[in-house]
DNA sequence: ATCCTCCCCTAC
DNA sequence: TAAGGTAGGGGAGGAT
């Protein structure tokens, strides 16, 4: 695309192109200073080839013109040029953003124009057009006003030569008013009531028919399929091998081949799979999962929605999926490739690398072209349909060269000339460089990798990043160093972006509990746990529905995440840290226009894939592990410059609105009550509809255990580390029991002595992500003893909850530290000797610790009671003393006991101490 | 230096 | 009407 983004920009340069081509060159020699004092900055890439301007001459015709041109957004530049912008990069930008029209027009009136006509920016309502990373390249993207007029272009059937450069179509006005014909999506209809996540069986219907979940699955399916096949035959290369031969089979246009298998008739015809037809007159926004080479032939491209690919293509068929057979085809290709793969690693359904040395060396010395036409013609016969095949000395070779195989062909890079193969290629096309690396080294007038191969590795380091950096400069040398590899997973996750419509947060809980179950699902289904949480939300930025039906449109992405303390596959325990951490997001809740959950640090696994080994390792070596504290992870966030008014007000003073308390309020000032309370108001009225997320919650591992017992659940570490396989059966089988039905002895610890009278500190409750306590603010500094959050108790869950079970406590402590407080106090009341029944309660508590796996918890506490009886001993030489030493040993002599009938050996870290 | 969290990018 | 999922590489910037 010319001019990234835009038609309308890119028929305004054009039509000045041709007003100027004389011009130009009659100007070529004189100047004129209209630009004078212009300093711009280019957004985005330009072609150089085609019939229109290109970036070089517009460069040149603006600095004939007095203008000057920056190659970095810097200081003195004044104006940046663009006729697309991401929302996001648009947002952070502190200069204008104008059109290339404005410097043309000025220019052409020689005169220069008021910017502020030419500005680039977006239209949401009156166009319903949005913008969104999706579709950086189509139909998202700023709109332009005041509307210019467009000279339409007839439909064309046929392919025209000319045509054949995608860059030059110019698809007619009824894409650029591609939001207004389409009528406003009617949220209230039941239509969209039975279609978006709140509807009964959502979540498996969505799935069901996501192209993009089947693709993600299938792949990780195959690379199973491939580890375990491999696995049985078991053959091991010479590594590296510098005369590796690598082949790249990937099937052409595979779901519309799969479409057209029954179909001889549409063969040749322009095809493409879709879920609609969008033969209702409006341009559909559905997405094109694959179109064949027919359809290709006139501009239409994967991914691209049916609407605009019906403006280049009026003939095209559009064909339902097949996943079915999609997945069949895919079972019948591997099994193929894994005859000749010595070794081979599943890229996607349709896509492999095969290192095939060896199958060359004894195939009777049959050439690397011949054997890949045997494997395709091997693929045409057990799947019907086709495959082309890219052969060279590294993946990236191979890679290359199966574009130019393509379609239904096999290419070889012979050894020795990758790079003048490379040369010709274009960076673009290198695996690895999406459209953001494009635009950024396009920036420097680099397309080709024979361009690129001209810059220094320090330079592309310091522009991409040390990695990325050195993967270009190797890259477009034909240089590629990865060997094929089939590592087992490392996360496990499910999102979904599209659909995503809520109008309370009993429907986000419910919905985020159901995505939880899914999650966990697939964990069991791999036999992984995972130790790492991550919440990711998008939250829409503009009001209106996006262009795309039902789809989440331009989003800000927030992600958050949490270690837990051992891996869990527990639904509940995910669920409630899941869930906690999207309620700190303190998103609107029709503001969120996408939920996804993902695990990690995964644990287990079918081949013995054995994360770090909890047990025999890490847990029981004592190691002093850092605590766990939530403050410590508190991070500033950018705040959106759409805030309103009540979050910046409060922000400022670092409050939370469902902190504030209506008494506290009445004290306040009265000119800043009157600032405050209409949004309070407003936010109340929210709070009843539930429309805003409950108040923060604690952590539960943080939650002393009168509180955690109320509401929250056991921790994944205290009910459902990965250990908890390696348990004696019977105390496994009773953790599992207790999940479901809780024993309530389990709660009730010994209380003996003055352990009952255990003095309660202040919880740790966390205030959340750096919030102060509002009366901090107050005059005369706040009034104590109020309850720490006015807002009211978490709404109940949708999700009938399992009983909660209590972890193990003191009395009615359960908080390290505040078991360690009234220990203290314990010791220093009772110099003469401890009370036995009270010995016994701390035996019992630690007993608890070791059965719930809080090693951690009983290391710190062993080490800090020896701390504390060896000071003792010290500084007073009492006759208690020897009393404390021996009810240490005795701690010491249970836990250990503890241990060994759990894990199976002693306390190895212990001993030494 | 190396880790961690929160992103962004890429590929199919 | 429509089904914009997901895993992995990697970077920025702060904590240790
Ligand atoms: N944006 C995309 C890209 C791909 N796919 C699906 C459909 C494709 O058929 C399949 C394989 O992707 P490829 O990139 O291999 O594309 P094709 O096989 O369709 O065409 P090609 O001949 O270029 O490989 O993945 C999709 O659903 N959406
Ligand atoms: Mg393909
Ligand atoms: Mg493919």
């Amino acid at each position: 695309m010319a001019f990234p983004g835009g038609f309308r920009e890119y028929m305004a340069v054009k039509r000045q192109k041709l007003e100027f081509q004389g011009q130009q060159t009659a100007a070529a020699g004189s100047q004129s200073s209209i630009l004078a004092g212009i300093n711009v900055y280019f957004n985005g890439y330009t072609q150089t080839h085609g019939s229109s301007l290109t970036y070089l001459e517009f460069k040149e015709l603006i600095l004939t013109h007095g203008a000057l041109v920056r190659d970095k957004l810097e200081g003195d530049v004044t104006h940046i040029i663009a006729s697309q912008m991401t929302d996001s990069k648009m947002k952070q930008l502190r200069k204008p953003v104008v059109t290339p029209a404005w410097l043309l027009d000025s220019i052409k009136e020689k005169k220069l124009q008021n910017w502020l006509q030419y500005r680039l920016y977006t239209n949401v309502v009156a166009s319903q057009k949005t913008l969104d990373r999706f579709g950086a390249h189509e139909e998202t993207r700023v709109v332009q006003e005041p509307e210019p007029t467009i000279e339409a272009q007839p439909e064309i059937d046929i392919v025209e030569a000319e045509e054949e450069d995608e860059e030059e179509e110019v698809p007619d006005e009824a894409v650029l008013h591609f939001g207004t014909k389409r009528p406003q999506l009617n949220m209230d209809s039941e239509w969209v009531k039975a279609n978006i996540c709140t509807a009964p069986g959502f979540l498996q219907k969505y799935f069901n028919s996501s192209r993009l979940h089947h693709l993600s699955t299938w792949k990780s399916d195959l690379r199973d399929f491939v580890a375990m096949q491999q696995a049985t035959l078991k053959r091991t290369l010479p590594r590296p091998n510098p005369n590796a031969i690598i082949m790249h089979v990937d099937m052409d246009c595979f779901f519309a081949s799969v479409a057209v298998r029954e179909r001889p008739d549409l063969r040749d015809r322009p095809v493409a799979v879709a879920h609609s037809a969008g033969t209702g007159g409006r341009g559909s926004t559905s997405e094109i999962a694959s179109c064949n080479y027919a359809a290709r032939a006139h501009g239409v491209r994967n991914g691209m929605s049916i609407g605009r690919a019906r403006e280049m293509c009026k003939s095209l068929t559009v064909m339902p999926y097949e996943f079915e057979n999609y997945d069949a085809c895919s079972k019948a290709l591997y099994t193929i490739l894994l005859r000749y793969g010595d070794e081979v690693q599943a890229v996607s359904c349709d896509e492999a690398y095969l290192e095939v040395s060896s199958s060359i060396e004894k195939a009777e010395a049959l050439p690397e072209i011949a054997l890949a036409n045997r494997i395709r013609a091997e693929i045409l016969e057990a799947t019907g349909c086709r495959a082309s095949i890219g052969i060279g000395s590294n993946m990236l070779i191979a890679r290359m060269a199966t574009k130019e195989a393509k379609p239904d062909g096999a290419h070889l890079v012979p050894k020795g000339t990758e790079t003048a193969f490379m040369e010709s290629q274009t960076i673009s096309d290198l695996p690895g460089v999406g459209y953001v690396l494009t635009e950024k080294l396009a920036h420097k007038n680099i397309k080709t990798c024979k361009e690129l191969s001209a810059l220094s590795l320090s330079m592309l380091q310091k522009e991409c990043g040390e990695k990325t950096g050195s993967m270009l400069y190797k890259a477009c040398r034909g240089i590629d160093t990865r060997e094929l590899e089939n590592k087992p997973r490392q996360s496990v996750g499910a999102e979904i972006n599209w659909g995503i419509r809520f109008q309370n947060y009993d429907e986000v809980e419910k919905f985020l509990y159901e995505l939880t179950e899914e999650v966990v699902k697939r964990m069991k289904a791999a036999s992984v746990k995972g130790k790492h949480i991550t919440i990711k939300v998008k939250r829409k930025r503009y009001e209106g529905e996006p262009a795309k039906v039902l789809g989440c449109g331009d989003c800000d992405n927030l992600s958050k995440s949490h270690a837990f303390k051992a891996a869990s596959d527990s639904t509940e325990a995910i669920f409630r840290e899941g869930y906690r951490m999207l309620c700190e997001m303190q998103m609107k809740v029709d503001d969120i226009r996408g939920v996804g959950l993902h695990v990690s640090k995964l644990e287990g696994g079918a081949g013995g894939q054995s994360g770090p080994m909890e047990l025999g390792q890490k847990t029981l070596t004592f190691g002093a592990g850092p605590s766990n504290d939530p403050l410590k992870n508190e991070r500033k966030r950018k705040h959106s410059a759409t805030e309103d008014g009540a979050s910046d007000l409060f922000s400022r003073y670092g409050i939370k609105v469902d902190e504030i308390d209506w008494d506290v309020l009445v004290q306040l000032p009265a000119d800043l009550q009157a600032e405050i309370k209409p949004y309070l108001e407003a936010r109340a009225t929210q709070q009843i509809r539930n429309e805003t997320p409950p108040a923060p919650q604690a952590r539960q591992e943080d939650l002393s255990p009168s509180k955690a017992a109320k509401y929250t659940l056991p921790t994944a570490s205290q009910v459902d580390p990965e250990v908890l396989r390696a348990l004696p059966d019977s105390i496994r089988k009773e953790l599992e029991a207790a999940m479901k039905a809780p024993d309530p002895k389990r709660n009730i610890a010994a209380q003996p002595g003055i352990l009952k009278r255990g003095k309660r500190r202040g919880s740790k409750i966390s205030p959340g992500k750096g919030q102060l306590r509002f009366d901090q603010y107050l005059p005369g500094g706040g009034i104590a003893n109020r309850p720490p959050s006015p807002s009211p108790p978490p709404a109940a869950p949708v999700i009938p909850l399992p009983e909660p079970i209590g972890r193990p406590a003191l009395g009615s402590v359960s908080d390290g530290d505040m078991v360690r407080a009234m220990l203290s106090d314990w010791i220093s009341s009772y110099r003469g000797g401890p009370d036995p029944e009270d010995v016994e309660a701390v035996i019992q508590y630690i007993s608890n610790l070791v059965q719930d796996m809080e090693l951690e918890e009983v290391d710190i506490l062993l080490r800090w009671l020896k701390a504390k009886v060896g000071a003792d001993m010290n500084d007073r030489k009492s006759k208690g003393n020897g009393a404390w030493a021996t009810v240490f040993s005795n701690l010491m002599a249970a836990a250990n006991e503890e241990v060994k009938k759990n894990y199976g050996h002693p306390l190895k870290g212990c001993e030494e101490t």
